[in-house]
DNA sequence: TAGCCGTGGCA
DNA sequence: TTGCCAAGGCT
């Protein structure tokens, strides 16, 4: 029998066995998860660390149940009960997300790729993500964290190259089980490998379950040497403060909020009329009578 | 395509 | 304290 290119996946057996064993019990992870909970799950996980989404995610799913019942109801209240994920533009495209899959798909979340990049918010990670998780499609999930993993198990690099679709895809493929309930599995392990192990800061290598075969271990952990990523702007003082600060008051308010109340918010009022200017653009803010409000 | 978009915890 | 980081997506 001749050896194939595409090696029997030594990696994905380590790090499934060990996953099974160690993996944090994740409520979205249960397998009488619906596919709208994994979407809901998937659409807060994006740059929130998992601690703050888990009481948000219950409370989500016990108002809102299903795509058709999110739709029913204003976009701003879907941004009300966002609070203080983040990127509030994620509720409201959660929002038109649920209101797209009950127009055009019955009120059943899609499991096809395609279907899935279709809606809004969805993206080439979100899309894979449902359709392997919700659906057990067989298709390579790859996130920051498996970026990372890949980049140290099998590259030996310390840090995964910029972001290249392709490249990072086919990546995951070669390590990807050609069993589809492994190739599931193997996606989850992965993403919580580099979440709880393969750290960016302080990777607990004592604790991997592949780091006997780890190529970035096997060359004595050389540093990074690609190109830096830009540093992450200031947020303090920056229109993203101020917009945070905006939708802070929006999501408290029943009445509109003035333009004397938005005054005491921020002392630069050409900034404040900036954000303000970008929240009503971007949809999360409308203009009401005598103020604004949640759309 | 690089910049932009919230918030909070941690070293 | 300051900077980095966190299951990305959009324009």
């Amino acid at each position: 029998m001749p050896e194939i290119a595409t090696a029997p996946a030594p990696v994905a057996g380590a790090v499934n066995a060990w996953f099974r064993k160690s993996a944090r019990p994740l409520p979205w992870r249960e397998p009488g998860c619906s596919p709208w909970g994994i979407v809901v799950s998937e659409f807060m996980l994006q740059q929130t660390p998992v601690a703050r989404v888990l009481p948000q995610w219950q409370a989500w799913l016990e108002r809102w149940p299903t795509p058709a019942s999110l739709a029913a109801v204003p976009s701003g209240e879907a941004v009300r009960a966002w609070n203080r994920l983040g990127y509030p533009r994620r509720a409201l495209w959660l929002h038109a997300c649920a209101v797209t899959i009950a127009e055009q798909h019955g009120g059943v979340v899609p499991a096809d790729v395609d279907e899935l990049l279709a809606l809004p918010g969805i993206g080439p990670y979100t899309a894979r993500a449902v359709a392997a998780f919700a659906y057990g499609i067989r298709v390579p999930v790859v996130d920051t964290n498996v970026r990372r993993v890949l980049a140290r198990a099998i590259d030996g690099r310390a840090e995964p190259a910029p972001p290249a679709a392709a490249r990072d895809l086919a990546a995951m493929s070669a390590q990807l089980p050609a069993d589809a309930t492994e190739a599931r599995v193997f996606n989850a392990a992965a993403m919580e490998l580099g979440a709880v192990v393969c750290t960016a800061r302080a990777p607990r290598c004592d604790e991997c379950p592949i780091a006997a075969v780890c190529a970035w271990r096997a060359a004595g952990y050389p540093a990074y040497d690609g190109p830096r990523r830009a540093a992450q702007k200031k947020y303090e003082g920056s229109d993203r403060q101020v917009r945070g600060l905006i939708m802070r008051e929006l999501r408290a308010a029943h009445i509109p909020v003035t333009d004397a109340e938005l005054a005491g918010l921020w002392p630069d009022a050409a900034q404040l009329t900036r954000a303000l200017d970008g929240l009503l653009a971007d949809g999360l803010a409308v203009a009401a009578d005598g103020g604004y409000t949640l759309p």
